[in-house]
DNA sequence: GGGAGCTTGTGATATGTTTCACGTGGCAAT
DNA sequence: ATTGCCACGTGAAACATATCACAAGCTCCC
C-alpha cells in the first residue's frame, strides 16, 4: 500500500513508468477499468514480468489473479513520478526548437507548464507565445526565483548552453533538460537529462549500418532502444 | 587496425562514441593533436577506462604511452558510426517541431541532410522551407523509393504516427525516428529510435521529488545520467 | 467449502555493462 | 642501451539489470 520503494529502481525503470503512464490514461479513456501485466506489456513494448518488476519497486498495486485496476494504477503512478505537482517550468531561448517545445501539447496534458520564456535576441523580447511573454535574459534570475520555478528546458545555441546553464543553477533550478548538443557541467545537486537529435540519427546510422554489414536476414533487432542520457 | 568488433558494443556505448565524436571535431578546431582517455573522458563526461573499453569494441586506435591522435581518431569514430554515408532523411510532418527539425544545424553539419517533407495539411504542401518543399501525403512511396531514402523523422500527431510508419515501412524505409508520444510497432528489420519529451520530463520530475524526501543533501547525486531513449 | 484457473509479487538465476588493475608497448632522456 | 615513466588495451571482478519460474492470493463456480 505504501510508496516506499524496496530496493532502488533503475532509471529504465522509471522511463518505463511514464509510458505505462500515458497508456494507463489512454485506456481510461477508451473506458478500460482492469488489465494485466501481460496486456499492459504488449501495449507498451515491454515484457509482463519486467512491468510487475518495475511496478514492484514501489509497492503492490494489483490484486492476484485479476490484474491491476486502471485508475488506481494510474493514480500511483501519476504520484511515483510526481506528475501532478504542477511543476512550473522555465524555457530558455525561443528559436525554431524553443517555438515547437512552447506549443507542444504534451506538457500541459501531464500537468507540466512553461510559464516562463527567455530569448538573448531583442527581436524576440516582448512577443507573446502562447500565453507566455518572452523577457530578457538578464531578467532569468529574478523571475525564476520570483516563481520558485526549479525545472528549465534549454534550447539555446550550443555556445551558449553552458554559460546560460550557470545562471540557471545561481537562480536556484533544480533540473536541467537540454537541447543543445553539447555536454554540460552541473553541480550534484543539479539534476540534468538531455535530447541529443544527433546522437539519435548516429546511433541509428550506426545500426543500419551494422545490419546491412552483417545480412540484413540477422533479424533479432529490436523495436525498442532503451536511451537514456543524462548529463 | 582493423574495425572488425570483437565482441557486440552496447547500444550506450554507441551513444558515447556520437560524443567523443563530436568532442573530436571541436578539439580538431581548437588545433588540438593529441589526446588521452583520460583527457577525452573528462570532456564527454565519461571515464577514462570507459573511453579505453568503447574504443576497443572496434580495434585499437591509440598508441601506448601516448594517447590517441585525435585526427586519426575522428575518422575512424566516423567510420564506425557511418556519418559521412551522407544519407538522404525523409521528414514526415511540418508543424512547429517539424519545421524545427528542418532549421536544425547539427544534422547537415554531421553529414545528414533532411531532402524531403511531407505533411497532411494543404496549407502546407506546396510551402518551401530550408530549399525543401513539402509534398502531400500521397506521395511518400513514389518519393521514398525514386529518392532511395532509408532514414525518416517522423514529427506527426500521435494519433497519426502508427498509420504513417506504416507507410513509411511499406515504402522500404529502415530507421525511423519518432517524436510522437506513442509506442510504434515496426517489423523487425526497420531500426527505430524514439524521443519522447514527456518522459525526459517526468524522469526529471521524479528525480526532483526523490531528491526532496531524501534530503536533499543525500548528495551521491550524479550529473549524469545513464540516458536512454528509443522505442 | 473446496477445487480449478488465473495473475500477481518475488526469490533465484542469467545476462549485460561498468569498473578495476595490470601487462604491454612506446617515448624520452641519460 | 638502459632506465623511468606514461597511457593504452584487456582479462577478470564487481555491479546492475532483466528474465525465469513458482508460491501466494484472489475469484468463480460447483
Amino acid at each position: 500500500m505504501s510508496g516506499s520503494p524496496r530496493g532502488k529502481a533503475p532509471q529504465m525503470a522509471i522511463r518505463r513508468l511514464s509510458m505505462y503512464y500515458r497508456t494507463l490514461a489512454a485506456l481510461r479513456e477508451q473506458g478500460v477499468e482492469s488489465i494485466s501485466s501481460e496486456h499492459l506489456s504488449a501495449l507498451t513494448g515491454s515484457t509482463a514480468a519486467q512491468v510487475r518488476r518495475d511496478l514492484a519497486y514501489f509497492g503492490s498495486f494489483g490484486r492476484r489473479g485479476v490484474g491491476y485496476e486502471v485508475h488506481s494504477l494510474q493514480t500511483h503512478v501519476q504520484k511515483i513520478l510526481g506528475i501532478g505537482e504542477g511543476w512550473p517550468m522555465a524555457l530558455i531561448g525561443v528559436g525554431n526548437l524553443g517555438s515547437a517545445l512552447l506549443a507542444y501539447d504534451g506538457f500541459p496534458r501531464q500537468g507540466f507548464r512553461i510559464v516562463e520564456a527567455f530569448d538573448s535576441d531583442p527581436r524576440r523580447v516582448g512577443t507573446v507565445i502562447r500565453d507566455v511573454v518572452v523577457k530578457p535574459m538578464d531578467q532569468i534570475k529574478e523571475t525564476i526565483q520570483a516563481r520558485h520555478i526549479v525545472m528549465a528546458l534549454l534550447a539555446v545555441p550550443a555556445k551558449a548552453a553552458q554559460g546560460v546553464t550557470e545562471q540557471l543553477v545561481a537562480a536556484g533550478v533544480r533540473c536541467l533538460l537540454n537541447f543543445a548538443p553539447v555536454t554540460l557541467k552541473v553541480p550534484s545537486h543539479v539534476h540534468l537529462a538531455s535530447v541529443d537529435l544527433s546522437i539519435e540519427v548516429e546511433y541509428l546510422s550506426y545500426v543500419l549500418r551494422e545490419s546491412v554489414a552483417e545480412g540484413q536476414a540477422a533479424e533479432g533487432a529490436c523495436s525498442d532502444v532503451p536511451r537514456v542520457l543524462s548529463g
